[in-house]
DNA sequence: TTGTAGGCGTTATCAT
DNA sequence: ATGATAACGCCTACAA
């Protein structure tokens, strides 16, 4: 195993002296800065070529004091959710030139923190932050330092581009509809109250009720951490507790999937007993048995547009935070509740 | 949004200035190679601690010839399943001080070997390929270059570290368990076929069968892509083309979710009326509806190994590349046959 | 248009 | 133990 590699890469310097220049011509056609003759040029091109060159952007980074990289503060690099939008900042950064570094912060502020300074040492020319915990006041830290786009809340400060859905609407939206399809008795299933958009969601689902003339019920709200298991308990602690309903909602899809097996454990049918609706629009909830109804947050999208809004700050024109509203999507899940 | 962004970072030769020794005695205290008098050391730590000085990995990679980073090429980065391994990757590569970098190739053969090229370009310190379909050649040239490790293949050439699942047992305990639980007509739905290890499961299935002295019809065999939809296609082939069955064994999980979802339209019940066993066992199939029984692939156990196998190859030690046993994870999507 | 020289922020090799 | 000094590979004035 112990194997002799490949000796050190190719450098400008050996591109020189086989094309009979000197390094800055060399650097001059790379860069495309200057005009350069056209026999050197083909010269150059030419051993570039035959010696499979590939510029060092460690030494280029080094030298221009930018690396073409873009910091990427995700939460779990397994995060269904955040995975699309990770997609979508891949998408548009690799046309452009950039790379995008991920790194994790697991939800947890010091991690977060230490993402941040390891993607400054890095040297990366932007950070982009999906969601987390992070304060307002270390967000607008690191764009002391670094072109910053922050996702999942609002916040306007010099440096920063915040984006994020309007969790509030979401949430009036997918009890809008349920009262609509006739459902009175609407569980709510929380998500974790250190989570940003998590209160926005409920006082959607609360403003819906209000508006629909329908007295607000704490015992139908449960707790949860936007994971499955949360689900199911909260499930089972309606159901032990004979509290009545015709519907769930979950703030999150991979609550409502746990809400489904809870309800499945329990004999009841969705959407025949019960009817399901969850938030996000995971990949995933097209697949459910039954395929879920949700909210959807188009995270590809999302990832998007941070990335653009990264590139427009990156050219020095004013980015664009705008995102789309958030729609639902209907599925089999949910029922028309017949009176 | 023009914001003057504070100025350039700290240097070593402002932390050598303020602790009025040398730019070396810095190196030598950051790098802890050479022992420094107790006096100086103090001074400079309490320099590097005020000036808040961070050493740029950049230049110290261009010194040094290594980046402390290790690039991965996984084939999306949203994959549910190699999202796991990168999990993994990320928390052995860590601790040991090196960065991932991630890049997708999206089972192009053509994409990955772009990425491979922008990691080398990268200067990388070394290659993790999961799975993908480059050729064993292609990662053999790799290899002359950088210390490689390689997912979801058999390979064994210099400077390569490649660690597999055995499929073929996969497939056949999945079939085996179908059978013994009195299953006799059971279908199969396909993998991709270009990728690695998608013909392996097949040949469990009907080694099988083989040993089980059941004939094997090529009937029961539906081709599909890992992708849910073809699942479900397959199914609507089974049922339309009246080929009995009382079980489906899917090639990956991906699949058995739209099966189910196309036997729940065709009225179907699972597993009343039909067994359905994955493969994978993603994170999902635990909350799948009902819970899906699946050979499970540890794919964060999998991503742990990969990384610890480049640390070792790192420090010039003999990597390990053994990977544990598949295994059977039983869930309620299956039943036993009563006879 | 082209070449020379200096700098980017470290580490490593020398002397001392 | 410490301090100059030369790499590391590239970019960019500056000069020609």
């Amino acid at each position: 195993m112990s194997l002799s590699r490949e000796s050190a890469p190719v450098t400008m310097e050996m591109v020189a002296k086989a094309a009979g220049v000197s390094m800055s011509t060399v650097s001059r056609v790379l860069t495309g800065t200057v005009a350069v003759s056209e026999t050197k040029r083909v010269a150059i091109e030419k051993a570039i070529a035959e010696l499979r060159f590939v510029p060092s952007p460690v030494a280029r980074s080094l030298a221009k004091g930018r690396s073409m990289t873009i910091g990427i503060v995700t939460q779990a690099i397994d995060s269904p959710f955040y995975g699309l939008a990770m997609r979508g900042i891949e998408d548009e950064l690799n046309p452009a030139g950039y790379m995008p570094l991920f790194v994790s912060g697991h939800w947890n502020v010091k991690t977060e923190c230490q993402c941040i300074d390891a993607l400054r040492a890095r040297r990366v020319d932007g950070v982009i932050v999906l969601t987390g915990r992070l304060t307002d006041q270390a967000l607008i830290e690191c764009a002391r330092f670094l072109p910053t786009v922050v996702t999942g809340r609002n916040l306007t400060a010099p440096g920063i581009c915040a984006m994020n859905f309007d969790h509030f609407s979401g949430g009036m939206l997918a009890t809008r509809f349920l009262l609509e399809s006739g459902h009175r008795r609407i569980a709510f299933i929380a998500g974790d109250p250190d989570q940003p958009n998590s209160s926005e969601r409920q006082r959607g689902y609360q403003a819906a009720l209000e508006a629909a003339g329908i007295a607000f019920d704490p015992d139908l709200v449960m707790p949860g951490d936007f994971h499955e298991a949360s689900g199911m308990l909260a499930v089972d602690r309606l159901v032990t507790a004979h509290i009545p309903f015709t519907a769930i909602f979950a703030a999150n899809d991979q609550m409502a999937y746990g809400a489904a097996l809870g309800l499945r454990r329990r004999g009841l049918r969705v959407p025949d007993d019960v009817s399901l609706v969850g938030f996000d629009d995971l990949p995933g909830s097209q697949y459910a048995a039954p395929p879920l109804t949700s909210v959807r947050q188009p995270a590809y999208e999302l990832g998007q547009v941070a990335a653009v809004a990264m590139l427009q700050m990156l050219s020095g024109t004013i980015p664009t935070c705008d995102l789309p509203p958030l729609t639902l999507t209907t599925r089999e899940s949910t029922r028309r509740l017949l009176g």
